[in-house]
RNA sequence: GCCCUGGUGGUGGAACUGGUAGACACGCAGGACUUAAAAUCCUGUGGCCAGCAAUGGCCGUGCGGGUUCAAGUCCCGCCCGGGGCACCA
């Protein structure tokens, strides 16, 4: 049947079937002539903002795990619109990044027009399913009317400091006025503390001078610092884009390397950005993901005095979450690229400790987080226990990182694992503080035990200890409670092309930032997108550019994710990255859907720049997203066919015996999903795959078929087991592909792809037609009045589709639709009232047939401004109602109770007692329990 | 190792606060229409047992205990899968 599946008319009027192709694309025309998604941000209604993850527009296109997220954000949106709701709804492009640039390296092509291409086939892929995106805000990031703003925040960032009396970013002139009273005594410096001077001396200091201390406050700085280098793609990352010691991005090797670079202070937000957790919407996992990446610690910094070969005494300051222990410290280590290493290290232990700190250093970070060895090497060295005096031996070993903390711990063997084993492995002795809690085996961590040999502390449990501990340390000033954090500042410049460039000037080694008339500072045209001189980007080959002075390196690529959805509220602005009105009016982003790879990168970032933006005054909130939701990921379902090795035979599945037929080995070979029909593979489309490379493929076949093997892997073109959306959309229409997605499953869960049940869907919706048109008659509804069992079913389903939209249940929606319909079906109701509310409620599921079904009962315009039908109870409500009965636990009977009855306690127990008198052999009601709605229960 | 998730028919998955487990769909089996196939429609479909039958009984939500009249759901102890973090002192 040709029109039944391509959904051809032959003619217009031929109004018998379900014709979805020719519907589809007619209300998508008409919905873009009418503009019927554009967005006011006036209006009176409630606002409703609802976000997607913008796209990267990669080359690759969609496949049929893309589009998950925006359908259900779609869903979502439109039901807040048929509620009577402004609905923002937006959608663009994160356009910068490291893919466009490889493939300008690789194929010449400038990243602007592989850009082009890409987002003009993600826009022809996205339209197909029939969104309902406000494409007349769409937003661009490396557009220069969008990314002249992202300079423009950068600047403000640069252009302030956090004060942390008051807890949020200021401008950076009232640190001038500041400095210029008390110097810097009530507000250290954060990113050197050692830094100290009086309010003379910042006086006197020169501009460079007084420059460089300004930096050091900055939120946006420039610094010198240990950055991840990755050789290959010629740029610095970001922490989180560091994966196993490899670039995130092709999985290069990345190094440690001491660059000039661009950083954000992020360690200043470190405990608002805590501390907002709890006023969102996240779920538990990520709420984990960003907390554990931010790593709070609370303990105490601890001041041990070392004597040096030269006689002298120098503080060594360790960190630790566990002072209470300190009684049991029996040796220290310093990580091998502490300051003190060489001036404490005796002649003696010299050439060991030499030795071993090139041991390190040839050490990539690769290998030393694959085997972690216990490696170490003592100094000679002794530090004092401040609270006993006792002598404590001082070694070095690379198990203590330099960049947390101090850079240096007191190893306290009996309570901390790592430090137990490295006390083995050099024999150094174990001093126990646990008593019967230390078996001497192996350290006991727990954080509630009794201490013994512990000096004042003896008796007292780990929590008070901790109490005691402290307060001696500070009332003898040698030590202090002390927060760490693990999160470091985050980098923020790239060594690269295709991204922002700075607004930054430089001379005489200090950055002036550009004057805000001068933004957008475009990013010039380049020839070559080669690295240029000693780590710095493509733009330091562009002798126009380094003749004006300007920074040569450009943003990454989540500078610009950091604050789009601000933007979306007010596109078109110039005068403003957003008028304070409008994102008043906006507010937060009401829902945010995507996928949890952004957990530490994306999702932190644009927290922390909307924390900023709200410091210094330019918008009212302080969190970006109410509430996020992360869709699971779809994942492919490959399907393998198994060939003789060495031959051109393929044999079916089933006649394998232990990866074997036949006693001869087989390769499997990854075989184009597409053209197996659930594991029976479509032998001729086979045989004409890849310009018939298997054309003369010979097969060994079971039951006259050829079976497949499955498995689940990553959907990815390399093992032919993606599907494309187009295909489906082609085969089945938009509307059966957005509620087959839905249908599937729970939003938030992952799944393999399965195209099989996407028939059941499409069924569904040829049965709804149906109710609407007959095949003798055409339009086949009436105006016929409603019986009570109709509007039952209706009322109940719009119960159900409402609780179920609301909490993102769209599957057990979907459901929902399909028993409406069979029951509508089962009782032959054609009628317009009950059908014409069914068309709007199913409009956030498949807005094209509910448009043009809406239509056909004779409506004006669109259903796009129907209200969502009213939900009345009186319909739904039982007058009288069947209850399960059990006796003693056991299920026996049901009977049957008038609904006015149910409150009658004494008619209940006469009904009970009918049942008892039936059931049992006589004997009273001990115990009768009656759940409305539920169940009936005896006990006698 | 730590943290977060999840474990239900042949399959994807339902079951909101404890209340007749398996909605809905796929698949499968049977039937109707058809020369035939496709499509469509109807019926059945957790397992075991008894019965010609309507039906009835027993067992069933990863495993072992517990609370309760009643447990997929709550509590305790394990096993397995998925994701995140991982020398962070």
């Amino acid at each position: 049947d040709y029109h039944r599946w391509s959904g051809q008319a032959t003619t217009i009027t031929d109004q018998m079937e379900y014709h979805f192709r020719e519907i589809e694309r007619k209300w998508q025309q008409r919905w873009k002539e009418t503009g019927a998604y554009k967005v006011s941000n006036n209006s009176d209604k409630p606002k409703f903002y609802v976000l997607d993850m913008f796209p990267y527009p990669s080359g690759a296109g969609l496949h049929v795990g893309h589009p998950l997220g925006y359908i259900a954000s779609d869903i979502f949106a439109r039901f807040k619109r048929l509620k009577g709701f402004n609905v923002l709804h937006p959608m663009g492009y994160d356009a910068f990044g490291l893919p466009a640039e490889q493939y300008a390296i690789e194929h010449g092509v400038h990243p602007a027009i592989s850009t082009e291409q890409n987002i003009a086939n993600f826009r022809r892929q996205l339209d197909n399913i029939g969104f309902c995106f406000d494409w007349s805000r769409e937003v661009r990031t490396s557009d220069p009317g969008y990314y002249k703003w992202t300079q423009w925040i950068f600047l403000q960032l640069f252009g302030s400091w956090y004060n942390r009396k008051l807890n949020k970013a200021v401008k950076i002139e009232s640190l001038l006025q500041i400095f210029g009273t008390e110097g810097n005594i009530n507000h250290s410096c954060p990113g050197d503390p050692s830094i100290v001077f009086s309010a003379g001396e910042w006086r006197n200091f020169s501009e460079k001078e007084q420059q460089d201390i300004l930096m050091h406050y900055r939120i946006a700085y420039c610094g010198y610092g240990e950055v991840n280098w990755c050789e290959a793609l010629g740029t610095v990352l970001a922490n989180d884009e560091v994966v196993n010691g490899v670039s995130e991005r092709g999985g290069y090797p990345v190094v440690k390397k001491k660059l000039r670079q661009w950083y954000l202070r992020i360690t200043e937000y470190a405990d608002r950005l805590l501390e907002g957790l709890q006023r969102v919407e996240f779920s538990e996992a990520m709420k984990e993901m960003q907390s554990n990446w931010i790593g709070k610690s609370t303990g105490a910094e601890i001041e041990f005095q070392v004597k040096t070969p030269g006689g002298t005494f120098r503080p060594l300051r360790v960190y630790t979450t566990r002072p209470d222990t300190i009684f049991g410290v029996d040796f220290m280590v310093l990580a091998p690229e502490h300051e003190l290493v060489s001036e404490v290290t005796t002649a003696a232990r010299r050439d060991a400790v030499e030795a071993y700190i090139a041991y390190v250093n040839s050490r990539s970070e690769r290998e030393r987080m694959a085997e972690k060895k216990i490696s170490g090497v003592f100094t000679g060295a002794y530090a004092l226990n401040p609270l006993n005096n006792r002598e404590i031996p001082i070694w070095i070993a690379e198990y203590v990182l330099a960049g947390y903390g101090t850079g240096a711990i007191m190893a306290v063997p009996s309570g901390d694992e790592r430090d137990h084993r490295f006390a083995r492995h050099f024999n150094i002795p174990v001093t126990n503080i646990l008593g019967e809690a230390y078996n001497g085996e192996e350290a006991n961590p727990s954080k509630d035990i009794p201490l013994s040999n512990s000096g004042f502390l003896d008796g007292l449990r780990m929590p008070e200890a901790f109490e005691a501990v402290v307060h001696k340390l500070e009332e003898l000033g040698v030590g202090e409670r002390k927060v760490n954090y693990r999160m470091r500042d985050a980098a923020f410049s790239r060594q690269r092309y295709w991204g922002e460039p700075f607004p930054i000037r430089w001379e005489n080694g200090i950055a002036y930032p550009l004057d805000e008339s001068a933004l957008p500072l475009e990013l010039p045209k380049v020839d070559s997108y080669q690295p240029g001189p000693e780590g710095e980007g493509p733009l330091a080959n562009i002798s126009s550019w380094t003749e004006r002075n300007l920074e040569t390196n450009t943003m990454p690529g989540y500078a610009g994710s950091s604050w789009y959805f601000l933007r979306y509220m007010d596109p078109h602005n110039d005068q403003a990255f957003c008028d304070r009105k409008v994102s008043d009016y906006w507010n937060q982003v009401d829902l945010y859907i995507g996928g949890t790879e952004h957990a530490v990168g994306h999702l932190l970032y644009s927290r922390l720049w909307t924390k900023c933006l709200y410091d210094l005054g330019f918008i009212g909130h302080d969190e970006p997203y109410k509430r996020l939701v992360n869709q699971g990921m779809i994942q492919g379902s490959s399907r393998f066919v198994y060939r003789v090795n060495g031959t051109n035979t393929f044999v079916s599945k089933g006649l394998i015996v232990e990866d074997k037929f036949d006693g001869k080995k087989l390769d499997s070979l990854h075989v184009d999903v597409n053209f197996v029909d659930g594991l029976v593979l479509d032998i001729d489309a086979f045989r004409k795959w890849r310009n018939g490379e298997y054309a003369d493929a010979e097969f060994i076949l079971e039951d006259g078929r050829y079976y497949c093997g499955a498995e689940v892997e990553k959907m990815s073109k390399s093992k032919f087991n993606t599907v494309n959306p187009d295909d489906l959309v082609n085969k089945y229409g938009a509307d059966t592909f957005r509620m087959y997605e839905m249908f599937l499953g729970p939003v938030e869960q992952s799944k393999p792809w399965d195209t099989k049940g996407i028939e059941g869907v499409h069924r569904f919706l040829r049965k709804l037609w149906r109710l609407f048109f007959d095949e003798q008659n055409g339009a086949c509804w009436n105006d016929s009045k409603a019986t009570a069992a109709e509007l039952k079913v209706l009322h109940r389903t719009i119960r159900k589709i409402e609780e179920d939209t609301e909490r993102f249940s769209f599957n057990t929606a979907v459901a929902a639709f399909m028993v409406c319909v069979n029951e509508l079906h089962d009782l032959k109701c054609h009628k317009k009232e009950v059908l014409e509310q069914l068309a709007v409620l199913l409009t956030p599921y498949a807005p094209h047939i509910s448009e043009e079904l809406w239509n056909a009962l004779g409506n004006q315009g669109s259903v796009l401004d129907a209200r969502f039908p009213v939900f009345e109870e009186k319909y739904v409500a039982e007058s009288v109602k069947e209850y399960p009965v059990s006796v003693n636990g056991k299920l026996r009977t049901t009977i049957t109770i008038a609904l006015d009855a149910q409150q009658a306690e004494v008619e209940k127990l006469v009904l009970a007692n009918e049942v008892v008198q039936k059931w049992t052999s006589g004997g009273g009601i001990k115990k009768f329990i009656f759940v409305p709605g539920k169940m009936i229960n005896l006990v006698v």
